[in-house]
RNA sequence: GGUGAUGUAGCUCAGUUGGUUAGAGCGACGGACUCAUAACCCGUAGGUCGGUGGUUCAAAUCCACCCUUCACCA
């Protein structure tokens, strides 16, 4: 029986870079993230790359607002995105940007291959365009009021009174955002991908992929009513690539951001030398490649992403999975209420350990929303982190210290219990590997309790007052100790830095998921060391007031 | 508006194909302990399972309608 390690690829949604990241994008990149380490210390060959979405309209006006070139304001959000994953643990295996010369070789690749294969066709369309800006205007970019329910003031695609949709030339009295002046309707030339033609391989792929049944449901009712060709160019000026052999017509920032996946990945390829790009990302390989993201964007990357690849001769997603949205104290974030947080809001003010953990105790596999609730947050990380888990090695590790020179006992104090936490591997993996965090982390702080009253029924405070018992001492702290090095390891994908400073105590080299249901006997251990404070409620409370 | 979801103890959530007194963790309350970051251990209370009607010997679980919250409509 020899372990083959599978060779997975994952990625993360990209990142607008108009804009900072906050708690609701975390729960995507700490999920993915667990995911991956998890998969890496299983032992597997798994890569975790993401990057910048650098494109787009927003972008670009938000870049002309503030007087600056697009690329340096992608390339700003960039730098603090960097910095907000790195202080959150989420540790990718590359981090790039759409605005790079490998997305744009592969899009033009794509693009042609699409080409060749008689995918893309033109077609004049009537859009509102802003004389004064010299611009054409996204539907987001027009406002006026609602022609169906005389709502005031709403976006050129939907009203958020009666959430009607229409289009720009639908609104009573449109006006520019940009301008303030009246749009006028001209005609362009744009491309389109035949997407209508891909129905039945879309159709194959949805149930090879073994997505979300909610997920599946969305599709089917989107087949339902009928796939529309996509619209994948935009007029100049726009910030992007230039589609081949036009003047003035560039791809739509949706077709080269999902190419940021491979190219993010084609960047580490030639920066390791170890990886075949191919084996990846063509078709008729054993490789995994796995998107994760939120539900928002589910169109671009189950229907016009797949279909993509499939017509440029990729392989298609292993599976795409599909996380909610967050909400705050049981609301939708809000900066009045101060819940519309920053990820670098949090990190100023808390351990960024203590959102790992929550989220991951909340998170399942399905697309329903998770509920960030403050006070619950500060009860749960507090009451499972600190009083339980980590109170494990603080009430043991104190007699291994000072009583048996840092020694632990030859044996264990009891096998059984022992075995009984080694025996739990199996099925923790199984919920981490299916996505189910919540049900892994229930588990698991149910063996801590298991743990405590372990060493609450064996009393070793009691035996070590008596020097004939104090060999029993060492063997109960042992076997405490052994437990809450088993459930350390298993909780590694979640708190790699405390599993760090755990391993450290332990005065081990490295842990592999194998090494929780081995005891470790007869070493030497160090000195412990505090893990984690507990959450102070004032922390979150300043949280809060600097987030309004 | 259409479509899909969601609503279970104070809080956060489990509840497989309908079947004995609806569960867990946290919190609250009471007790015990003192090794531990006032942690841990034992115990108690707490729910007309969003509402109404229906199917059934039996419904949190199936059906209909309504209400809450949310998403999507390229």
């Amino acid at each position: 029986m020899s372990f083959k390690p599978r060779k997975i690829l994952v990625t993360s949604a990209l990142p607008y870079a108009n804009g900072s990241l906050h708690m609701g994008h975390m729960i995507e990149y700490l999920q993915t993230d667990i995911w991956v380490r998890f998969q890496k210390l299983r032992g597997h060959d798994c890569i975790y790359v993401c990057a910048s979405d650098a494109h787009g309209t927003p972008i670009m006006i938000k870049a002309r607002e503030l007087g600056i070139p697009p690329e340096e304001l992608a390339q700003r959000f960039s730098e603090e995105f960097v910095r907000d994953f790195a202080d959150f643990g989420v540790d990718f295996d590359n981090y790039h940007t759409t605005h790079s010369a490998e997305n744009e070789a592969l899009t033009v690749e794509i693009y042609n291959a699409l080409k060749d294969a008689g995918d893309i066709y033109t077609k004049t369309i009537e859009q509102a365009y802003d004389e004064q800006e010299g611009m054409f205007l996204p539907d987001r970019f027009v406002r006026g009021t609602c022609p169906f329910c005389g709502t005031e003031d709403q976006y050129g695609d939907a009203c958020e009174n009666c959430s009607k949709t229409y289009s720009p030339a639908d609104l009573i009295d449109p006006i520019s955002v940009l301008s303030g002046t009246t749009p006028v309707k001209r005609n362009s030339e744009h491309y389109f991908f035949k997407l209508s033609e891909y129905e039945d391989k879309l159709k194959a792929w949805m149930k090879s992929a073994g997505l979300d049944k909610n997920v599946v449901a969305k599709l089917e009712e989107w087949f339902e009513a009928g796939l529309r060709d996509w619209d994948i160019s935009r007029d100049a000026p726009y910030f992007g690539f230039r589609i081949p052999d036009t003047e003035d017509k560039y791809f739509y920032v949706w077709l080269d951001a999902p190419v940021g996946y491979p190219a993010s990945f084609k960047k580490l390829c030639d920066r390791r030398g170890d990886l075949d790009f191919d084996e990846y990302w063509r078709p008729g390989h054993d490789t995994e490649v796995y998107h994760f993201i939120g539900k928002d964007i589910m169109y671009f990357h189950t229907l016009f992403w797949p279909a993509v690849l499939e017509g440029a001769g990729f392989r298609t997603p292993t599976s795409v999975y599909v996380h909610g949205f967050l909400t705050v104290n049981g609301q939708k974030m809000s900066k009045s209420r101060g819940t519309f947080i920053k990820a670098r809001t949090y990190l100023d003010n808390l351990d960024p350990n203590y959102l790992r953990y929550y989220y991951a105790a909340k998170l399942g596999p399905t697309i329903e929303d998770i509920d960030l609730n403050l006070e619950d947050f500060t009860a749960r990380v507090n009451s499972d982190l600190v009083g339980k888990l980590i109170n494990i090695a603080s009430r043991c590790a104190g007699f291994i210290n000072k009583r048996f020179d840092n020694r632990l006992a030859d044996s264990l104090a009891d096998k059984a219990l022992f075995a009984d936490m080694a025996n739990a591997s199996g099925q923790i993996a199984e919920h981490y590997e299916n996505r189910e965090f919540s049900k892994a982390m229930r588990m698991i702080m149910t063996l801590a309790d298991q743990a405590n009253r372990y060493i609450d029924e064996r009393k070793p405070w009691i035996m070590a007052k008596d020097e004939a018992q104090l060999r029993d001492v060492q063997a109960v702290c042992t076997q405490g100790l052994n437990l809450f090095r088993s459930l350390m390891i298993y909780l590694a994908p979640v708190l790699p830095e405390i599993a760090e400073k755990s391993r450290e105590f332990f005065a081990e080299e490295q842990w592999q998921w194998s090494d929780a249901s081995k005891p470790l006997l007869g070493t030497t251990i160090r000195k412990f060391q505090p893990l984690l404070t507990r959450v102070e409620p004032d922390k979150v409370a300043s949280m809060v007031e600097q987030s309004r």
